[in-house]
DNA sequence: CGTAGGTTTGAAGTCAATCAACAGTTGTGG
DNA sequence: CCACAACTGTTGATTGACTTCAAACCTACG
């Protein structure tokens, strides 16, 4: 076992900077990030801005709470998860991000803002700075059109959550949870229905309002049910129908 | 008393068509719209897309649930409820929008969006048709910014909104939200320790995942303990210290 | 002026939190 | 590579904040 996971490590670090560095144009999730709706030649563009950084382990912060954030960031491996400290000093986790998503929407307005960023797993991303960006939208409207519809998506997206803290049962919010999660993966092409979750129940517990011991005892009932188990980091959907359903959609 | 009330509504009706034709220019909401930062120059062109709606009443609605929206709405005067339907049919809250405020901003990346726009008083909105400023933005870089700010303020207005409904309790929440209206009346330049808030209980309710009994309960306790009142539309705030701490900032 | 919808108040009920104790897992330093 | 410490997850018993239900009272509006 010890062995296996040297093994696995050794080729996760081999593997990435030869993966991660990928231009645009060949990467398979530009239908969802920047590049969404822009011809060959504007990709190329806007590839001249992207610095594509090194892997972040698990724990490395993206970006820190009253840090001046000057960069978009798309996800091209890995998950991150964005959270930030109430007035109490208790964390509040706003959000989970994974390849092909885009953060740092909520950072424009504000010199300092009040968001944390930290990896979950081995993860790459592309950095792309505010005020390049903001000089290519002027030459490519797609690309303005692109950075607004994102922006709107991440409103929309906001709005869920708090409808779902007001207005779902425990059971409805985690089985949400995991259905939306198995959605994006689908999406990207993924298997949806058995996937890899490095999340742990204490963030989940925290992003739904629940404790740990809720998602606990949740989880151990949708396993006896059969429905869906997420033991060790893998999740397994065995009746995708039953799980909608849960969910409430 | 009825006379009283015809009076009133008379010089309602009169007074506002007089005074909601202002132009941006001379507007004193322009630093919290779509014109702040513009110089006078651009703010003129920016005046040029704006059509000035004929006033709403209550219950009118601005826009309604899988409409097709084209344009955003800049509130001159008057309240606005943004609200949708879950999966079972029930209203969700999303927000109350103030003089100054700017709605549609979720709206830009669908073509059909979920959320209705309802009026809860006499209502004034400067309607500025989505192409349009798309076109100018391309002109006037500034304008482009103040868009981009906005939707990204949204965007954590709406993740503070999510942070409460979890993390607040029932007293924290509604004395969160009296000090909040009363903070957007401040910067406004109205007097906030005593204004009308003309939304109703069981809306506020809705919006903080409360039962309008609980919302009732607690602003008894409020009155009772002298720290604000808000009785028939009318909110009084005898005690904005002890107001803010019991909000939890 | 009557009525539908909104608000208040009280009593009873409930979902999920809290508290507690233990088991399993991860990561680190010797 | 093991041992130990710190963290994470599970399970049961108890509690509590807010909801639900119910009935009376307002008040706004045609």
């Amino acid at each position: 076992m010890n062995l296996f996971y040297r093994i696995v490590r050794v080729f996760v670090m081999q593997k990435i900077p030869v993966d991660y560095k990928i231009n645009c144009s060949s990467c398979g999730l530009k239908s969802l990030c920047l590049a969404n709706g822009l011809n060959d030649l504007d990709i190329v563009q806007l590839d001249k801005l992207v610095d594509r950084k090194a892997s972040l382990y698990k724990g490395d912060h993206l970006y820190s709470d009253g840090q001046h954030l000057k960069s978009f960031f798309a996800i091209k491996g890995g998950i991150i998860k964005v959270y930030s400290f109430d007035s109490e000093n208790k964390e509040v986790v706003h959000g989970f991000y994974l390849p092909g998503d885009v953060l740092g929407l909520d950072s424009l307005a504000y010199n300092s803002h009040p968001f944390n960023a930290v990896a979950l797993d081995v993860t790459n991303v592309c950095e792309i700075p505010f005020n390049k960006l903001e000089q290519l939208t002027k030459t490519i409207p797609d690309l303005n059109n692109q950075l607004l519809n994102l922006m709107s998506q991440e409103i929309v997206n906001s709005r869920r959550h708090s409808s779902l803290l007001a207005h779902k049962t425990a059971e409805q919010k985690l089985a949400f949870f995991i259905y939306l999660m198995s959605s994006k993966f689908k999406s990207r092409g993924y298997l949806h229905t058995q996937f890899r979750l490095n999340i742990l129940h204490k963030d989940v517990a925290n992003y739904l309002n629940l404790t740990p011991e809720t998602v606990s005892r949740i989880l151990t009932k949708f396993n006896k049910d059969e429905i869906v188990s997420w033991i060790k980091k893998e999740v397994n959907i065995f009746n995708e129908e039953a799980l909608k359903n849960m969910a409430g959609e």
